[in-house]
DNA sequence: CATTAACCGGACCGTGCGGTCAACTTGCTA
DNA sequence: TAGCAAGTTGACCGCACGGTCCGGTTAATG
């Protein structure tokens, strides 16, 4: 935490499997995937995932924390692109990519209420906001939408696309297509409930 | 099942009781709400819910098939009455109240697969395939939106809301408006993917 | 009111989980 | 290349869960 000394080589490379195999077995099996079975699958021994994750919710939390610190970068990165819609497409675009054709939005109420999660999760939060007050400035998205319905709408195609079976793995450009079309000015009815305060 | 005999009064009142604290207790512990809460809840033994429900799944069916059967009912109903935009409108927000103002829709993955869900599921799925036919129709729902993306949709609002902490008990209905905006024919631009066939 | 089948309850069982630990192995460094 | 801290491992623990079972209870019927 403190002391940051670099990690040996097969400890680094082991932390990156168990990264990548528990993010399969969660999409796989949702938050029941079992500690046991992600070690399998990393090609470890159940006690290196205790090694490196004190607990299985630290797990959850370092997935949450990878996926959403690059997401926020992906968003200060689109910012300083011209095209305001687009930017929030591609932004959009790239978070349900990154979930594997799969919600993974269940992680986040596991790991709730640890700091490193929140801060990472404030920083991705200011992020979509800016993206989506640009985008009301230019008349690409509706004025009563902020950007915690967006951040809230953000894993809802991944969602929604979940529960076809043999679904085309894009099936959620579907759904994120038709939140788009909700989300601009074009026939927009005015909203009922005010938009929710995160933090 | 075959064998129709009325049930003993005391047998009926907690079978009652027993499905509207299996509800509760889902909507507030997801599907990981055990046996023993529930029973605890609605204030019988243990062995009383297995009387009932032979197996966890089978009293999680026994929800999905009450209230699949209700809003099927309920569609059908609304499929006489004239306005078809107001029908579909009608038809969604009951779906999201029976929820308790929670998603509740992971219950059907556990009962996949089990005749009398599927069976219910299907009555309901025609029930809403109509609603948006007609919808279509007459111009209040977009020509590219089929049944099945409304049946997907169906849950959603109560999703996103769902991940707000202290949110109004009503905000789903914003993100209902906003979904329902998004299946109008003002400002719609063609979706991508084919929509999904369901069975 | 007596009889009885249906119903109830909670102690009990096996299982699989998250997490621990002590013996063993291995990458680093001097 | 020797020494050792860091890393690895899988057997093991306690626990909570879904599900069983049987002695006691109760609602229906004549």
């Amino acid at each position: 935490m403190t002391d940051t000394r670099p990690l040996r080589a097969d400890a680094a490379r082991n932390r990156k499997l168990l990264l990548a195999a528990a993010a399969d077995e969660f999409a796989e099996h949702g938050l029941d995937a079992s500690v046991a079975d992600i070690a399998r699958r990393a090609g470890v021994g159940k006690g290196t995932v205790f090694r490196h994750f004190a607990t299985k919710d630290e797990l959850i939390a370092a997935i949450l924390i990878d996926r959403m610190e690059a997401l926020s970068e992906l968003g200060e990165r689109l910012y300083e692109s011209g095209d305001a819609e687009a930017a929030l497409r591609e932004f959009l675009t790239a978070a349900a990519m990154q979930r594997q054709e799969r919600d993974l939005s269940f992680l986040a109420a596991a790991s709730a209420s640890m700091p490193e999660v929140n801060r990472a999760r404030e920083r991705m939060f200011a992020a979509i906001d800016r993206l989506v007050d640009r985008g009301r400035e230019r008349g690409a998205v509706r004025d009563d939408v902020t950007g915690a319905d967006v951040f809230l709408l953000m894993c809802a195609p991944n969602y929604v696309a979940g529960y076809v079976p043999n679904a085309s793995p894009d099936l959620w450009r579907r759904y994120l297509a038709l939140i788009l079309d909700g989300l601009r000015p074009e026939g927009a009815r005015p909203l009922p409930e005010q938009a929710p305060e995160l933090d």
